[in-house]
DNA sequence: ACTGAAACTTCTGACGT
DNA sequence: ACGTCAGAAGTTTCAGT
């Protein structure tokens, strides 16, 4: 199989093995796990996992690791999801707005979509008062902003990063 | 000291000082800190550091560690959002709804919302193939869902699952 | 490619302040 | 509550197969 990337040489084809497989599947569930755990689970020496974590960190196929904090214990009640729609199209208008995206730490997450609005912002604060600030006091008076609708997390049925590793199984 | 939350027992308000915050903090954005790195960053003794994540921990406000994957190298291409509306609003529909949610991987993160639909799910696919089949194959056949809408994300300003533990600046 | 062992680093519990 | 210290555990490099 040749590269799909060709001439870029950017991206290579990543070669991922069972065992490379069982090792970012445990590290998704447990970012702490040692070499010897992984090693035990994945019928490996403790060394050959350092090596074969240590690559695929380096492959950026592993990101980053991260401590998932209890939003609940922190004082965070209010998650809200956010629909932006730009004044103009402009690509300065949008440069404008995903500046302001990326300096506010309110906003885990922002995309834009197919559908009705540009963005969805996914954002999480302590109140409504703190939703109330972030909808009026900072992304409705921007320039690049036309219309903004919030809506509010009522009940939270499942919240992970975790990538479906293992298919999934029609009907 | 006694405990605020009087006779439930059940969570008593977390006492965090600075050196905590500065911890899950940095834990936040690098998971796997020692505890040497910890002490540096916080002030603190290794070993400080060591009992107070551990009590970080088991008081749950640190309430796990996960590798981030990156879905581009694993070839999940097709992140889309899912609005659900039930056929009945039932105790027993509902929780078959969620039993249905909890079991497929492909569904990250799952919402009832205030607004339209009844829920919203953020579901990550190899293409679009792998989304017909969730909203076609699984979604829509179930007893419990009436309708389906489902938008694609196209770009992704931002993903991440921080909690701003610095607060929103106004203006 | 992998294992196993050696050298180094980190963790964690006991103790003293 | 904190730091120091020492034994235990984990990590990583290197030689060997």
């Amino acid at each position: 199989m040749h590269d799909p990337c060709m001439k870029t040489g950017k991206r290579r084809m990543l070669q991922l093995d069972a065992f490379d497989l069982k090792i970012i599947s445990a590290l998704q569930d447990d970012g702490r796990l040692t070499n010897q755990e992984l090693a035990d689970l994945a019928g490996l020496s403790a060394s050959q996992c350092s090596r074969r974590r240590m690559r695929l960190e380096e492959e950026k196929v592993i990101s980053g690791y991260h401590a998932d904090l209890s939003s609940e214990a922190l004082g965070f009640g209010v998650i809200a999801f956010i629909q932006v729609t730009l004044a103009t199209h402009s690509p300065d208008n949008s440069k404008r707005f995903r500046t302001l995206v990326g300096r506010i730490d309110e906003i885990q997450e922002a995309y834009s979509l197919t559908g009705d609005a540009d963005y969805v912002l996914k954002a999480v604060l302590r109140d409504l008062k703190g939703l109330s600030n972030l909808v009026n006091d900072v992304l409705m008076p921007h320039q690049s902003v036309a219309h903004v609708r919030s809506s509010i997390v009522l009940d939270r049925l499942k919240e992970s990063t975790r990538l479906p590793l293992r298919e999934l199984r029609p009907g």
